[in-house]
DNA sequence: CGGTATCCTCGAGGATACTG
DNA sequence: CAGTATCCTCGAGGATACCG
């Protein structure tokens, strides 16, 4: 092969990742899967359901920024995707208790490395961005 | 190790994460650091340059999809946060080398293991969608 | 309690053209 | 070759009000 980015052993095969499809890299389905942990709140609520099942209530009340609609929303594309379990407790008033399924068990282990090394090495990034900024101000 | 959640030890503490700043989440920041992560393009990227250094137009051709525009600004976030590094060759016509720093190939580990189980496990999620969506017609 | 339904804003991301 | 500069679209996400 004479492409230039398949030498080198790198730690991962890009094509096997990228999967071209008719040049569409929108499909990769890696992307497609990241997207929606990349959301806004999906790792904070992926973080707390790992910890324990949640209501709806509890989980407002834990995350307090999110919206209503967005906490709704968030885990329905939790549920959508698998990751979470919803449960409906006919009670009076009806209580519902979300949980992580296997699959979501599975995705959080990776997950929780990233959001771990962020915990770790946010200081660093936020000085290199201040730096950054800094270099363009001044020249 | 005293664990808040009695549930059988939280794999994280959840207060520890989230760092309630006089009721403002949007400081968190670990969302500060992965919302940059979640980025369209930015696996991808860090995926190319964890395999080697690549110039702009080597990335551009890589990723076919990606807008010159958008290519740029992740690559200028990525620097920015301090992933990757920018080098500037004065040939004639110049050459720009991208590299990943040793931040961003420290970052790159956590994320490679969600991309690979991302590769691993999206026919599931794909499954799990559909399943969900069909549930969501029918009914 | 656990949601929908609407409306609105704002910025990520795309398309196209030009430049040192 | 490696970018800027503009303009535009579209949907994620917020605010508010109502509902079984």
């Amino acid at each position: 092969m004479d492409m230039d980015s398949a030498e080198g052993g790198g730690i991962y095969d890009f094509e096997t990742i990228v999967r071209r499809r008719e040049g569409n890299l929108g499909d990769c389905p890696v992307r497609e899967v990241i997207a929606n942990i990349g959301g806004k709140w999906t790792s904070l609520i992926m973080l707390a359901l790992a910890e324990k099942p949640y209501r709806f209530g509890a989980l407002r009340r834990l995350v307090p920024d999110i919206s209503q609609r967005m906490l709704t929303q968030t885990l329905r594309d939790l549920q959508r995707d698998g990751y979470v379990n919803r449960e409906v407790f006919p009670t009076k008033p009806p209580g519902v208790e979300y949980s992580l399924t296997e699959l979501g068990r599975s995705m959080f282990q990776p997950l929780s490395d990233l959001v771990m090394w962020a915990e770790r090495n946010h200081e660093r990034v936020r000085a290199a961005r201040e730096a950054f900024d800094e270099a363009e101000t001044g020249a």
